[in-house]
DNA sequence: GTTTTTTCCTAGGAAGACTAGGATAGGCAT
DNA sequence: ATGCCTATCCTAGTCTTCCTAGGAAAAAAC
């Protein structure tokens, strides 16, 4: 009898396959074991169970996410760097949305495999390293920051949730979200104080 | 034997209070019908599966969400709205982040149910009516509001999956935030033709 | 008071998560 | 090559959950 030489990483790649295919939370132990051509109990070798089995995927989401976003802004500075670092985010999450949707899932993630996982750490140094070109300064630095993933996330997230009715394309209005980011953090205003009126 | 009264709706509420509750991946049907002293099977009388019920806690929370913006809002203009809804937007996600998350899953809802949920429509409404006091026109508009949700969504998201490090508190970047998407929506730019060097 | 409808139950099947313990394939040393 | 050892994979079984079918009885209609 042939061994099928699983592996826990193996297993996350079999499972990040299929949570892409059926979405994530169609993501069943039996039908990653069966992808794998193995009984469902073999994958507890490697794997703690279902919520570990998530929290690998999410890892390796981070970490190929982070991959493309540095592949894409690198050597591009200013609004280039921009509409390449959003552009690389959104198709990530069009490409693997399974993983993607495990990213943004509150887990308990093992301690130890988050602190091994480049990704979600290098994310943020990458965004700020980014948006270090404007002249930002903290704290309005991490607030840009903090604005931008949300922008880019919840925009990737409603038009995948469908949120978008389909009166103009999405691809539109996205690129004009991208100028409008832009020119923000071009001139990004002062605090408001009380009332301006 | 008494019976114990269900309706549609008061199953919906039973799930939707366990939903924010134990997360709403962690909804089943045997603990609502635990919750209401009631046998699994007999909620099936009353909706179709878990499946159907999810869609209808995503209706009751777009209906919440939608009044309790709806009042937030109501006579007030400008900057103060626009703090007003988005302050009432990220209340209820904290408040009730089971059926918050209900919303943003992409679902096949019962396309009756759906026609008769009046907040979807009412809540897109709502924002464009407010995003109207600024000088907007479409499709600058529609571009606008679809950003401005992208954002409040992305924040609330992100926050609520632990994403913003403890570095600087989640309050102050909020507002920070909603600094900036009102000056951003008073100086919309106009789009961007080519590369500007 | 009888009939009808609805509600809720019992019973049970199918699928999945997970554990315990056994067999064996492959690597390793001798 | 032979024997040992470890890790890998399986069988068997438990428990939970989703969901269906059909029956009993409570409430409603008449």
């Amino acid at each position: 009898m042939m061994r099928a030489g699983l592996t826990a990483e193996r297993v996350t790649l079999a499972a990040a396959e299929l949570a892409d295919e059926v979405g994530l939370d169609h993501l069943t132990m039996s039908a990653v074991a069966r992808r794998l051509g193995v009984k469902d109990a073999s994958l507890y070798a490697h794997v703690r169970g279902l919520e570990d089995l998530r929290g690998r995927i999410a890892l390796l989401g981070a970490d190929e996410k982070t991959i493309r976003i540095a592949e894409a802004t690198a050597g591009r500075a200013g609004k280039d760097a921009l509409v390449a670092y959003a552009d690389a985010w959104r198709a990530y999450a069009h490409d693997h949305p399974g993983r993607y949707t495990a990213t943004q899932i509150p887990m308990e993630i093992d301690p130890e495999l988050l602190a091994r996982a480049p990704g979600p750490r290098r994310a943020i140094e990458l965004t700020y390293s980014m948006l270090r070109a404007y002249a930002l300064t903290e704290p309005d630095l991490t607030d840009a920051v903090r604005l931008m993933r949300s922008t880019l996330h919840g925009f990737v997230s409603l038009e995948a949730a469908g949120g978008f009715a389909h009166a103009r394309p999405a691809q539109e209005s996205w690129l004009r979200c991208l100028d409008a980011l832009h020119s923000l953090l071009e001139h990004w205003p002062a605090p408001d104080e009380g009332d301006p009126r």
